[in-house]
DNA sequence: GCAAAAGTGTTCCAGATACACCCATGT
DNA sequence: ACATGGGTGTATCTGGAACACTTTTGC
């Protein structure tokens, strides 16, 4: 894939990669992707999907095609989340993370194994394994990006399934921050962003009355409330 | 400074830079600091302070630097904002801009020129030359994020001098959301903060009342309020 | 005494919060 | 008929918005 001849600059130039911390809702839980490493350094350890940028390739390519590369995970929402650059955070070069995060619904989960050899798996977020680089600390600050967020937009909507009921919304909201909520004033905030309509379907699930379906308006698009 | 013998690398290698959007509020209006280009790629055109990162520097370091070697201004509040990585954003090769945004009140400006002949000076937003690189696009997206930020934090007390009188802080208010606000509701608000106190002094100008000085309590932290 | 900016409280409104019961279904 | 989650409305609270006059100074 490479040509062997080496590449020369006058300037000494760091190396530039993505990362992506990739959310979603599983079990219950707000879990994210790692991949184990095979290989040094920090070989064995638990790292964040990623890896070095095409010499012509855009930023959030890069990001979307390591994703897609170690997980078959495409299509979903990402943005930019911060940029990592203490000069000792790789030993073997200098390296300069722009990192992303992204968010999926668990239905678009594809549990094939990456293409190469090593191991990818979810984790919750208070139960992370042993982490490679600064990779814990780029998780905390996407932690905090999203529960941000979800005060003054509508990224939550993210994590859904093309069709949702509102129950199954309130429980993202509520795994998201943590506590629980009142039913009716979440039902009435809900409707009132505008941003969701009725399908005319119901989901029947055991023993209740079955639960009106509904769709995000305009799926793409995070809006930015209030 | 540096050698002449090349840097090598087994693939190739973008140039990683920063660049900083630095705000005041001068004459009555926000303004942002830039550089007159004296060399190609767009020689004569003006743009960001900045430049390329050395190999063992920080990131934030390397902003900082920057924007001390070519405006003599340092010690100022400073924030990463985004990283830009067009392909094509510079003729010359890849480059990735780590971006900043830095506010500073207007009596901490040096009026002095950069030490190398290119000109440095202040412009309105709404009057701004013709800019080099993507570095409108940086500007529009570091004007947005400072006017989000007044709304939940207490970002525009880094425009604010030592001391300051409430009416010279609501001039800053004013000037940013570009609108006329109530005199009793703010001064309620600025207060309620409990991010500022009264030095004891008063401030005397002009055939009227004077007015009561006030200070930050914590001048270099930038509060999230609500 | 007059001009000019500093300083000060109360009412009103809107949006968020608290709260309890009936509905539709499967077994 | 009963167990289970789905669905609904009102009263209260709270923080923001609107609003006008008195105070202190320099000339």
């Amino acid at each position: 894939m490479y040509q062997n001849a080496p590449y020369t600059y006058r300037h000494p130039h760091p190396a530039v990669t993505t990362d992506v911390v990739l959310f979603t809702i599983r079990e219950g839980e707000l879990q994210l992707l790692l991949i184990q490493r095979a290989n040094a350094p920090y070989s064995g350890m638990w790292a964040l999907p990623g890896g070095f940028l095409e010499i012509n390739e855009d930023l959030e390519h890069c990001a979307k095609r390591e994703l897609e590369e170690e997980t078959g995970i495409s299509g979903i929402y990402l943005e930019q989340l911060y940029t990592f650059g203490r000069p000792d955070r790789d030993p073997r070069e200098r390296v300069i993370s722009v990192t992303y995060y992204a968010l999926t619904p668990s239905d678009r989960l594809t549990p094939k194994a990456a293409s190469d050899a090593k191991a990818t798996d979810w984790f919750p977020l208070n139960t992370l394994p042993a982490l490679a680089f600064d990779h814990a600390e780029i998780i905390a600050l996407a932690q905090q990006r999203l529960i941000a967020k979800l005060d003054y937009s509508t990224i939550a909507f993210q994590f859904m399934e093309a069709q949702f009921t509102l129950s199954q919304l309130q429980s993202v909201y509520e795994i998201l921050l943590g506590t629980r909520l009142d039913k009716r004033n979440f039902r009435k905030r809900m409707l009132a962003l505008g941003q969701i309509e009725e399908t005319g379907e119901q989901h029947r699930t055991g023993n209740h009355r079955p639960a009106r379906v509904y769709r995000v308006k305009n799926p793409k698009r995070v809006e930015i409330i209030k």
